[in-house]
DNA sequence: ATATTTGTTCGTCATTTTACGAACAACGAA
DNA sequence: TTCGTTGTTCGTAAAATGACGAACAAATAT
């Protein structure tokens, strides 16, 4: 009785829907999706967790590849991680089987 | 020091992603959007789990909204549940829709 | 009536997730 | 140098997740 395989796709797609599934990293993937960075210090400042939770958030969403940070000291400035935001975008576009042409004209 | 309220949106989305986070589940989603319906018992046979297992992922399918089960005595046939489908759909079409020139000029 | 098929539920267990506060490290400012 | 700001890491704890096998329930088939 062969076993199918899961397909490297379906694990990667997995793997972010796994990143976005909490609200709060929800909440920073729209902002960071919306205006280009923030800085976590803001975030702490505006969302109902203490920082330490925050950097844990922040941290699952770098391991997942969906942001990045850069030290502008004393802070961290975040922004999406483009390459793989992509990746997730074409996966997710791909599985939710919305129409490419529809989009670019949407996107014009 | 007034806390942001994460939306209705954003929940929502957050717990649909949730249900995407696991390889099975997306397997059992992307086939669903493919074919329309299947049965537990096929899944079993070709899924490297066995059926306790994937009945649960199933159940959390079913509590995401995402897929309904109907008996079809004695094997249940499962299909995606259109309504809340589409309305995942829509939140991700929402939340990926980023056109991405646009982005690369914000991030600069 | 009994056996078989099908899928759920239960009990168990190890692991992961989510959250907090305290302690720490890095760095710029005084 | 010392102080304050910023964010990570550590320790801890409660809850959720993911997996299995055994037991169960429902319906069909013999």
């Amino acid at each position: 009785m062969d076993k199918i395989i899961i397909t490297e796709e379906q694990q990667k797609a997995a793997r972010y829907a796994k990143a976005m599934g909490h609200p709060i990293r929800m909440y920073v993937l729209e902002l960071l999706s919306k205006q280009s960075c923030c800085y976590s210090g803001d975030l702490t400042e505006y969302l109902p967790i203490v920082k330490s939770t925050l950097s844990q958030h922040l941290k699952e969403l770098k391991d997942a590849g969906l942001i990045q940070g850069e030290i502008e000291a004393p802070r961290i400035k975040y922004c999406l991680n483009r390459e793989n935001w992509k990746e997730a975008q074409d996966l997710f576009r791909k599985f939710l089987k919305i129409d490419q042409d529809e989009l670019v004209q949407k996107c014009q």
